[in-house]
DNA sequence: AGGTACGGTGGGAGCGCTCCCACGAGTGAT
DNA sequence: ATCACTCGTGGGAGCGCTCCCACCGTACCT
């Protein structure tokens, strides 16, 4: 993943450091200058048709591949980008949020040059490495995903002038270049969905609502309500904070409610998961007395009992598009001070309802 | 992770490209020339102490940090190693065993200058960039783990001559520098301990059996019968291929015996999780009617009900090894043609029994 | 005919480092 | 005092590229 050759294909030389062609070497054969094949090699649009026929015999037969340090080191770019995830290690494997962004963020950097260097940081020591790491300019660009509202790395990013891009907001206006999903139709979505099948006593139980993305799924499901005409009653918007426990703490709460809910929007798979349980302990059927809608349309929702219906995120997506926007902001050329910049890239991607039978 | 800076602290200097310190700057600082510059920062014993102090001073005052391009083009070399991963990228985030690794190598390269890239390939397609990719000698070395038996790799990365430490072996007499558990061992412990807890009919579930540690775990399991003085029962040996509907398949075959096993060592967590479940479903207690032992100390032992004893492989240590054993290899000079090389590095570490209550 | 424009090209300069050779000062043997 | 080393040091050469400027030829003007 994230590794590619810009060159072509040739015979394979043995031996360490067994002498790789040159530019120079590939200009002798070809019978032109050095600066022709670099500008067939990169791609450069001022070059005969018929030169660079003969460039790319040339780089063909001796197998030429340049090296990324020379070409690093003369145009001053790194040709790395670094993926940061402030989070513990083990949640990087457990959540499979990161898995799908990672193979997003491959599959983008797949038809470039670019290295991907994962780096996550799960405490402070590996911040300060981080921000030492970054202030010595060894990445072009650097792709944030699951930041917190009071992190300092976007500071530091601002300050040092490093493009980057960030996946989820951290408010409704967010300074750098983000993407995002669109968690407000998501979840409108989702209530619309529940008052189609005949509900009218819809709950939710929230993310942590420090959490923008959180905030929104719960602005979605008011504004869902009141598109269905429907009263927004307080006492069935129950917190929870994402995790298993707290979906469960917030259905135990709301089933003291009289009269029970007939539905429940819940804002993450995983703690559907959890109110699910309670219902089962209390013999209370799903979905026949209540209804279920959960978000993320994570493999835990595929295999509830019975399977839940669920707000997918287009995650990998998401990922993809943050590498191909980031590679854009980096392609950009760093415009004289005083001249304002251009927006930055604001990428709201949609979410899909997936229908299964909680619901 | 696998990010680090040799170089000394200072003050952060913000804008792109604006003006990072440079060797030659340093050295003026310092009132010394460029070559002892490099020297300090490299390391070298051929310093004064006084001269290293001023030049360290320098350091620390303009916040300089080596240009690693500039260093990999004059050194030829690229400071960076690849972790290839030759699964699917699905399994490489479900498996504990490839966060454990990935957290080893990482803790070992933090104490360097080199950069690690994670490379999962998945498929022909992935692997021809791959291959292509180390034509390029794009990396000082390789590090592979998860490797079957008729994988063209190894003679890919040999004929290359790029080194490379591999994790397991693919046969007794592997040919690569290897890291390796004590598969055996761990597997006549586990029986060994069976025995010691009065079991006399011990059963077991293998892993897939063209894997090599798969096979030494069998090997240890009749091994520990052995030395138990007891008979091997082929009968009570069921093939599985580590995933969890083998155990539950396994299993259900072992339930078919007659007289039943009283106890069962089981080559993975995972297919001991699946075995468990046949228990549970037919009503028969772990450990009282049958004692399970599993292997690999996953996370998924700790949660098992109950939990189950098993046989940890020091994975993360695994990694960390690796990692040094390759950087060693790279430090190697290379040898003039004709020396014989000295013997590849093979390095077993010990594994060990975690008992719970399922033994 | 001369002038102007421009696409296409060659090659110098230089990116920031490592490697290595040369050089001076100090040390001890002759 | 001379020679032979050693140790510490300075700096030239060069790694393989990109960038850019100068240059050439052709096409199109006046």
């Amino acid at each position: 993943m994230a590794i590619r050759e810009t060159g072509g294909r040739g015979p394979i030389r043995g031996g360490r450091g067994a002498g790789r062609p040159t530019l120079e070497e590939v200009a002798a054969r070809a019978g032109v200058g050095r600066g022709t094949v670099s500008r067939v090699v990169n791609g450069s649009p001022r070059v005969s048709e018929s030169t660079r026929a003969a460039v790319e015999a040339a780089v063909a037969e001796l197998g030429y591949v340049p090296n990324r340090a020379a070409r690093a080191l003369a145009a001053n770019r790194t040709d790395a980008i670094a993926l940061v995830v402030p989070e513990v290690e083990h949640r990087f494997f457990v959540e499979p949020y990161f898995s799908d962004i990672l193979r997003g963020v491959g599959a983008a950097l797949d038809d470039t040059d670019m290295q991907l260097l994962l780096t996550i940081v799960g405490n402070d020591r590996e911040r300060g490495r981080l921000a030492h790491y970054l202030a010595g300019h060894r990445v072009d660009g650097v792709l944030v995903v699951s930041l917190r509202a009071d992190d300092p790395l976007p500071d530091l990013l601002t300050g040092l002038g490093i493009p980057a891009v960030i996946s989820g907001r951290r408010s409704a206006d967010e300074p750098l270049p983000w993407v995002d999903a669109d968690n407000v139709a998501g979840a409108r979505e989702a209530v619309a969905h529940l008052v189609a099948r005949g509900r009218r006593r819809i709950a939710t139980i929230t993310g942590a609502l420090d959490v923008y993305g959180a905030q929104c799924r719960l602005d979605g499901y008011r504004a869902g309500l009141a598109e269905a005409g429907l009263p927004v009653d307080e006492s069935l918007v129950v917190p929870g904070d994402f995790t298993e426990a707290s979906g469960r703490a917030a259905m135990e709460s709301l089933l003291t409610r009289d009269p029970l809910p007939d539905a429940v929007f819940v804002a993450s798979d995983v703690m559907a998961a959890g109110a699910r349980q309670v219902l089962r302990e209390r013999g209370i059927r799903v979905p026949e007395d209540i209804a279920m809608v959960g978000f993320d349309d994570s493999a835990i929702a595929r295999h509830m009992e019975p399977p839940l219906t669920s707000v997918r995120q287009p995650i990998e997506e998401m990922g993809r598009v943050m590498a191909q926007t980031l590679l854009t902001e980096i392609a950009r050329p760093t415009l004289p001070v005083g001249i304002p910049r251009p927006p930055q890239p604001r990428l709201m991607l949609p979410t899909e309802l997936v229908a299964r039978s909680s619901s």
